[in-house]
RNA sequence: GCCGGAGUGGUGGAAUUGGUAGACACAAAGGACUUAAAAUCCUUCGGUCCUUUGGGCCAUGCGGGUUCAAGUCCCGCCUCCGGUACCA
């Protein structure tokens, strides 16, 4: 009979409940260390065994932080506004809150039964109104600090479903539901200024301690590009177009301008011989879905019938509208210059436009030229380089003020409303006057009102649009009749944020006290998946910042350290999904093995950003080694085995143990922590051979085991006699003077090829050793007829004999 | 296309600065214990060849290079995964 994991894991998560083990104190002399997971939407589904790798791991260094004397604040909540509940009501009209209230309490149970140190004092949940009263608060400071805005945007609406869909609601240009075509719809939306932050979201991630390639990222995302707006004169009007390039070197090659079909200028100059055609390809381009214009490769295009000025050279050049180009970036118009830009070289390709060449280099008959070369046909430019061109028309241009240095960004701002019902409403009154007004903090939360049907109002707006009497309100502070803003904010809101209320939960005065955030802030070890390495992540960085300016944080940054997990996936190795039948359901395997075991085998699977395939043979394998642990200390019938021994340890036990306390210490700096379980698996199988077991070695075998099988330890350290919990026991130290052997074993190669071995005394002399290494009798067939050139001893290790 | 990441035994993975490739496990095979099975314990376990208590050769996706020495560094490819995509 093994361990009885079932009876153990159950007895030592209520003795932590009881005791608030785990309780964070909010001051204190201890170093503080803020350990955060992403915190999970609560789905129907449960947790998969995929979802507590990060959760293991974090408690892990949670675990492992409190041995080592820090206060520790490690909290869990509920990001729990979101599409499946809704989509849920719509169906049944079942109301969002039940179904989260009962999706929350299953991920409750089941995250408690894994034993992991959650303060449970501190959770919160997005959808608790003393909750989103402070994300419609923090909201309205973003719109007084003017980062807010209303805006015609597009989204993806489609007519069939008679709703607005999410990103990820849309598959190909169809929805995820029918299958149904999506197109893009402009609607009133609000916008946040994210792009204000832009240079600073992306200067900032420098000092961070990020994996490099999420940092990275994120730089692609904010796609910062440096480079120069230009005015064209258009021929016979009083209008000028600006485009935005990052080839001023280029000027002289622009042989065409091209439009975006959406920009404003197309309508008033295109001619009347053109207007027509102008228009209806303008509409084509309407219609287009995002999936065709993704697909489309081929340029498509129509000429306006109008010419610009190039500026540098004062040649008439053509002015067309093609899809190709796209109204939110730059200016929405750019100058093709055919020669050194592939689209801009097809597209004259398709047209018959003309390509000059103004880099030399290349072909252009085949294809555009993008790399340097000196200038050509390029009049005060001639002779340059491209970098020296590019510096001289810049100021070529300011000086005559027809352009200037401009830096652009990929990134947009962002889409913040949701046309829901299941999400923080807008805390905005649209007055008779016109005018906007936030509410004011005494006016806060702004409930949710109850609804008939949650089903989508048909026209695309909320389904708060149907409510009359909450929709239509006498504003007490204006006196005028208002409208509510029918709009709910986006599932980030909520997580833009929740670390922030982690630390002061239960404030009913304010979102945080900014005591506690100047101790807590900024979270010391975030981790988290991929999948939230860009939105989440650079979204909480902004209102992060915004903060900042505020006055609100002490700290210009939230996460001072992020690590990224990868994905356990199912068997086969394909991602784990409900259609694929290949979901692992944690429940079963706690049952059948426990949490330690799952603890356990998780981290043993490999390094933690890695991807890793579940394996149930696996478990097995990890329970094996938890049962040979325990029979180290226990009997069958489990009594403590006679030879547990409070003695001293012999040398042998004493060097076993410091190697693993050392090793295990080590890897636990940067959580490799299936090489750490490795190690305490050699000490196990060094252990079980031995008829004497020294308890204090047993002991620091135990404390280092505890952060991964917390449940499994505990129960032993009792057993042991001890009165407390392990929990604050400090981590052992390692002696090093026990890892230094007296005799090593150097190898000896001839040219790089081993041929022989033998044992020296660690401060062997180098001379001695390379003697006794060519004197050795195993090498003498690979030496023959060979001159010895060179001799190379690393101490220690081994010796080269390079010969010929 | 572009930007990231990864390719090591039958499998998951070790090898921290270039220095004994395959730690630790899983699976498999054989053995001990047992009436039997499970559990446990022991042994073998990259490929190939030979004159087989031993030893040779090959081997970290492929091809080159640097070095006394390369899984590790450099150059050129291939495959897979993730992100992104007419971003001017």
């Amino acid at each position: 009979m093994p361990y009885d994991h079932l009876q153990i894991e159950a007895k030592w998560q209520e003795y932590w409940r009881v005791n608030k083990t785990f309780r964070a104190e909010d001051a204190g002399d201890k170093p503080k260390r803020y350990v955060l997971d992403m915190f999970p939407y609560p789905s129907g589904d449960g947790l998969h065994v995929g979802h507590p790798e990060g959760y293991t791991a974090t408690d892990i260094i949670s675990r492992y932080y409190r041995m080592k004397g820090f206060n520790v604040l490690h909290p869990m909540g509920w990001d729990s506004f979101g599409l499946p509940a809704e989509n849920y009501a719509v169906k049944t009209g079942t109301h969002p809150r039940t179904t989260t209230e009962k999706n929350i309490n299953n991920f409750r149970r089941q995250l408690q039964m894994f034993g992991f140190s959650y303060d449970w004092e501190r959770e919160i949940a997005t959808t608790d109104p003393g909750y989103y009263r402070w994300t419609q608060w923090l909201f309205t400071k973003i719109y007084e600090k003017g980062l807010a805005y209303e805006a015609e945007a597009a989204v993806n609406w489609c007519p069939e479903l008679g709703t607005v869909l999410a990103n990820e609601e849309v598959i190909d240009g169809l929805s995820e539901v029918g299958g149904h075509p999506v197109i893009r719809k402009p609607m009133r939306q609000w916008m946040l200024r994210i792009t204000n932050y832009a240079e600073r979201l992306l200067a900032d991630l420098e000092d961070l301690d990020w994996p490099e390639h999420v940092k990275e990222l994120q730089r692609n995302w904010i796609g910062r590009s440096e480079g120069a707006e230009v005015d064209f004169i258009i021929d016979g009007h009083d209008e000028k177009l600006r485009v935005f390039t990052t080839r001023p070197d280029t000027l002289f090659g622009a042989t065409y301008m091209v439009l975006s079909p959406e920009h404003p200028s197309v309508s008033r100059i295109a001619t009347a011989a053109q207007r027509e055609a102008v228009a209806e390809y303008c509409r084509a381009a309407a219609r287009k879905s995002d999936r065709d214009r993704g697909i489309a490769k081929e340029k498509t295009g129509c000429f306006t019938g109008a010419f610009a000025i190039n500026p540098v050279n004062d040649e008439r050049i053509p002015i067309w509208v093609a899809d190709y180009v796209m109204m939110g970036y730059g200016t929405g118009a750019i100058m093709a210059v055919p020669a050194h830009d592939q689209r801009d070289w097809e597209f004259a390709r398709e047209f018959d436009l003309p390509i000059i060449q103004v880099i030399s280099g290349g072909d252009i008959e085949r294809e555009a030229w993008s790399g340097d070369g000196e200038l050509i046909n390029s009049g005060l430019l001639d002779g340059l380089n491209v970098v020296d061109s590019i510096a001289k028309i810049s100021g070529w241009l300011s000086e005559r003020g027809l352009g200037e240095a401009k830096v652009q960004y990929k990134l947009r701002d962002w889409l913040f409303s949701r046309q829901r019902y299941w999400g923080e409403p807008f805390p905005l009154l649209h007055l008779e006057d016109g005018t906007v007004r936030a509410l004011g903090e005494d006016e806060l939360p702004l409930l949710l009102p109850e609804v008939e049907s949650y089903k989508p109002s048909g026209t695309g707006d909320s389904p708060l649009t149907t409510i009359p009497e909450w929709i239509e309100v006498d504003d007490p502070v204006s006196g005028q009749r208002a409208k509510r803003e029918s709009n709910t904010m986006p599932q980030w809101a909520g997580s833009c944020w929740y670390y922030l209320r982690f630390i002061d939960p239960d404030n009913d005065v304010a979102a945080w006290d900014a005591e506690k955030e100047k101790y807590w802030l900024p979270v010391d070890f975030y981790i988290g998946g991929l999948e939230h390495a860009v939105l989440h992540l650079l979204y909480a960085r902004f209102w992060h910042k915004v903060f900042f300016d505020l006055g609100l944080v002490s700290t210009n940054e939230p996460f001072a350290r992020y690590r990224n997990i990868g994905m356990i996936l199912g068997e086969d190795g394909e991602k784990m999904s409900k259609s694929r039948g290949n979901v692992v359901n944690p429940d079963d395997v706690v049952r059948d093995f426990g949490a330690d075991s799952l603890r356990l085998f998780l981290m043993f699977l490999g390094p933690l950003d890695r991807d890793k395939p579940w394996n149930m043979k696996g478990i097995e394998g990890i329970h094996r080694f938890l049962a040979r642990a325990w029979r180290l200390f226990f009997d069958e019938e489990n009594n403590l085995l006679p030879a547990v021994q409070d003695v001293q340890p012999d040398d042998e036990t004493l060097r076993i143990m410091h190697r693993c306390i050392h090793e295990v210490s080590e890897m636990m700096v940067d959580q490799r922590f299936n090489t750490a379980i490795s190690q305490m698996m050699i000490f196990v199988n060094e252990m079980s051979k031995r008829d004497v077991r020294a308890q204090s070695a047993l002991e620091a075998f135990l404390l280092l085991l505890a952060p991964f099988a917390p449940h499994f330890c505990e129960e032993i350290w009792q057993a042991l006699g001890h009165a407390e919990s392990l929990s604050y026991t400090r981590w052992p130290v390692a002696d090093t003077s026990w890892l230094e052997e007296d005799m090593v074993t150097v190898v000896v190669q001839v040219n790089g090829k081993l041929r022989d071995r033998f044992d020296v005394p660690v401060d062997a002399d180098a001379e001695k050793v390379k003697e006794q290494a060519l004197a050795g009798g195993k090498l003498q067939p690979f030496l023959e007829g060979k001159t010895v050139r060179k001799v190379i001893y690393v101490p220690g290790k081994l010796v080269n004999i390079v010969a010929n």
